[in-house]
DNA sequence: AATGAATGAGGATTCATTCAT
DNA sequence: AATGAATGAATCCTCATTCAT
């Protein structure tokens, strides 16, 4: 399987390899993280879902918090990408209702399809790593806030707006995915499209307030 | 193997002694709780807070998750009844941002109040205790519901409208608390009254949409 | 085989029974160590030997170190008690080369009773524990200084002097038993107590010097 | 099985090259163990100390006791080397008590600048090394004790002497360089003087005795 | 009812040693 | 000869739970 490299090597596939380790064990500890929850996430289980000794864990990772932390940054890096690109598919939409609502549905169904890992992220606390969820919501943040600020003018309330907007798409389809109501989706997204177009509309053109 | 009490247990009143007991070992748990975080709550740590011996916990609790989630049960409830005099205190309000901005503002002030209590509910998962913080959530629903209901016509969605209502709040108050923006206090308030009665017009007055 | 006490224990045989159980583990951390080595007492072996399980060590020790520390200060008590009667027998002695000739037999003497604890205390390090070998050592010191001071003039120099007839006495016996040269054992004895006495003569009288 | 070389190995003066690749490696055990201490000597430590990997160290030594071993015997060798020449430079002396004095100085100075190697071989065991510092304390006696010899009347005792002489003198040296005592350097050189050259004196000159 | 000592499985981490390349 | 990744046993310690008293 492995090349016959007859010379010891000099084109390193040893970073390769390496590569390919970490991936490996970050997909283990990923895995044992859905299935097990955090606290069950030991690093027992975690190098035999990998198919490796405990040991080597700690040739790739200082700690076992270091290597939960990084696949904690790959879940939210991954559902991250899963956001943007809804978002990014939505924002040529035409009336300001329907540019809305096709973003509301993009992100429920963004993480809808990412359930598993949304409740790690969200319901399952590493410990200390206060830190990494904050960081994970504010990269969201910011790539949500950069959307909207264009349609915002330029007044001194733009950053409370933006954090108001933010935060209420992300923590409704937040809600609607984690703790889902006795509401019909449509409905839901429908009224949830009306709240902020509402608001939207009334901050977009500061006049009619 | 029965045990070789002599004395036939004087009437005390057990139950009340009893009832007590439990007490006094769920504060124990909600002082370990907040002091030491959900995995650093040991069986061991809360008997000695609670003053007794860790196995008597054993008499009142059948385990310790049991028992902890009682102690996530007992914060819930005395979160709920803080919120609850909020929202009573600012029902009475004259028009409807006013009303509004008053509400947005006790629960505000309640979750500060109770940050760290927050934290524990929000950020220290119950491990499997999903479950537990649906229904502290849903509880606090119902209580906020009923209160919207009433200035909600009968329509269809009243549910769909109560949810987005509560959760939109609910959530928009605890990012605020656990959170905090980089925004002022005061323009956050505002904001959020903006978003919640231009939404609330709207579903109140069914005609002008 | 327990006491069938009815009352629950006013007179607390708890203290009692926890006494024995330290005993017991010193006892257990006494013999791996001769047994096995400084480094390869690990925990599981102490209870092991003291045939309770690895958790129960923490009943009654907070750490490993804090136990085998423990178990060294006992080894070096017991052998400062039997070195301690050894002197007292011999300070009666009659003329100064008896009584020095019967002091350095009976420490030798005391020495290959206990060569096995010697040798731990003197060839296995507790590797941050200098200060407890330290101490042992010193608390020799003064037991012999005692003894000696009592001979010496108080000169200037009374603490070199001391110094050097304790350390000397200490060492050769040490060295006798720890690390035996092929010398006749009354040769090495009276060597030594020639050694002792030539000197201890030169400052006991300070004019013959 | 065997090793796939393609090349006979181009004559390269191996024999030269592995002695150096011991040395390296031995200096490097020397490092660590001076800067880490006996336990925390690893076979990983070592390697990275001497630039090459772990594995490589077995091509040179079967375990690492064996090459902790030879450390230990490099460093007793090089002390040895030291205190043979601080006795070379003080054997022409003149009166006795001179000589005894330089010689004392001498290896007392000795230790003093080799305090950490001094620690390492008598603070820190080797674990079942017993044999490995004997012989260290045997080829000192050997050095010490030949040039003692010379003073001696070849009389029966003459090994007893010698013994007495060398364990004195390395003992005393020994524990005021680490264990340093309360006293200044030259009285303890003074006394220590004062004890050997009586000694010596009785022995020297049967008659007096 | 209460105790609290005892348990023992489980967890994170280290490290001497091996072996495929 | 050299590498260094992989191993896996061993180590210390924690803690939920039980049970004799």
């Amino acid at each position: 399987m492995a090349a016959r490299t007859r010379r010891p090597m000099r084109r390193e596939p040893s970073q390769e390899r390496s590569r390919a380790m970490v991936r490996r064990i970050l997909d283990a500890g990923y895995e044992v993280l859905l299935a097990h929850g955090y606290d069950r996430a030991s690093t027992g289980r975690i190098a035999a879902a990998a198919g490796i000794s405990p040991g080597s864990l700690y040739q790739y990772f200082p700690d076992k918090h270091v290597l939960l932390g990084e696949v904690v940054d790959r879940c939210a890096d991954r559902l991250r990408a899963r956001i943007s690109r809804a978002f990014v598919a939505n924002l040529a939409g035409g009336s300001l209702p329907d540019a809305v609502r096709g973003n509301v549905l993009a992100l429920i169904t963004a993480f809808e399809e990412n359930a598993g890992l949304l409740r790690v992220l969200y319901e399952q606390l590493p410990p200390n790593a206060d830190t990494r969820r904050a960081d994970f919501k504010h990269r969201i943040d910011e790539l949500a806030t950069t959307a909207l600020l264009g349609y915002l003018p330029g007044g001194a309330r733009a950053d409370a707006v933006a954090w108001v907007l933010v935060r209420t798409v992300e923590n409704l389809a937040i809600s609607y995915v984690l703790d889902p109501p006795e509401v019909d989706r449509e409905d839901a997204v429908e009224e949830i499209t009306a709240l902020l177009t509402g608001y939207l509309a009334t901050r977009l053109d500061p006049e009619r307030r």
